[in-house]
DNA sequence: CGGATTTGACCAGCGC
DNA sequence: GCGCTGGTCAAATCCG
């Protein structure tokens, strides 16, 4: 599991405690029965797609993951106010779009996008002062994926038992920013 | 009754 | 300059 930490941390060089979102992951309990139970099969089947090439989803091309991210668009403004927060793009095999990664989420919108004939959710963190974002997304080509991408650090304590996240995490396969 | 969703409006950045 | 697109806000609504 160190090495989906160290995936993280390559692109926030700048970015404070990566510590602190291999700290959430590893921190667990168990609420594993939760997805054994209702979605079953579809993180099973995940683990035999995993390496399955990745290629069609709308990730340019090998750019895949490593902290490229920043800059390109958004015209800073003097110098250092607009900083892109980097961006970790998660794509996973699930039925569900509510993966429950064990923070409390409050949906703010939801955006219709021109290469999806899905809609694009967008969800805030709840915990005052954490300001992490994650959008939603499914994929068109086959809906049976969805692809989560997190914006930002959590700086408060997890809120419910993951024990299932890191499961999840095993199985998923992880690219970051630049798409 | 309080917190979470829904949904259309609004806004900013970018390409043409 | 205009229109498209992605991202956010906020009022209305829903649900426990």
């Amino acid at each position: 599991m160190e090495n989906y930490t160290t995936l993280f941390s390559c692109s926030s060089s700048s970015t404070p405690p990566v510590s602190s979102l291999s700290l959430n992951m590893a921190d667990h309990s168990h609420a594993y029965n939760e997805f054994q139970g209702s979605k079953s099969n579809g993180f099973l089947g995940l683990m035999s797609e995993m390496d399955a090439p990745v290629s069609n989803m709308n990730v340019p091309h090998g750019r895949s993951f490593v902290g490229s991210e920043t800059d390109a668009k958004l015209g800073k403004k003097k110098g250092e106010k607009k900083i892109r927060k980097p961006r970790y793009a998660f794509q996973t095999r699930s039925h569900v779009d509510i993966l429950d990664d064990g923070y409390r989420w409050r949906k703010y919108g939801q955006k219709a996008v021109k290469n999806n004939k899905f809609p694009r959710s967008y969800y805030r963190c709840t915990h005052q002062g954490c300001n992490v974002k994650k959008q939603v997304q499914r994929l068109t080509k086959d809906e049976g994926t969805v692809l989560t991408t997190y914006e930002g650090m959590h700086s408060h304590p997890i809120e419910k038992s993951t024990d299932n996240f890191e499961h999840i995490l095993t199985q998923m396969q992880i690219f970051t920013s630049s798409y």
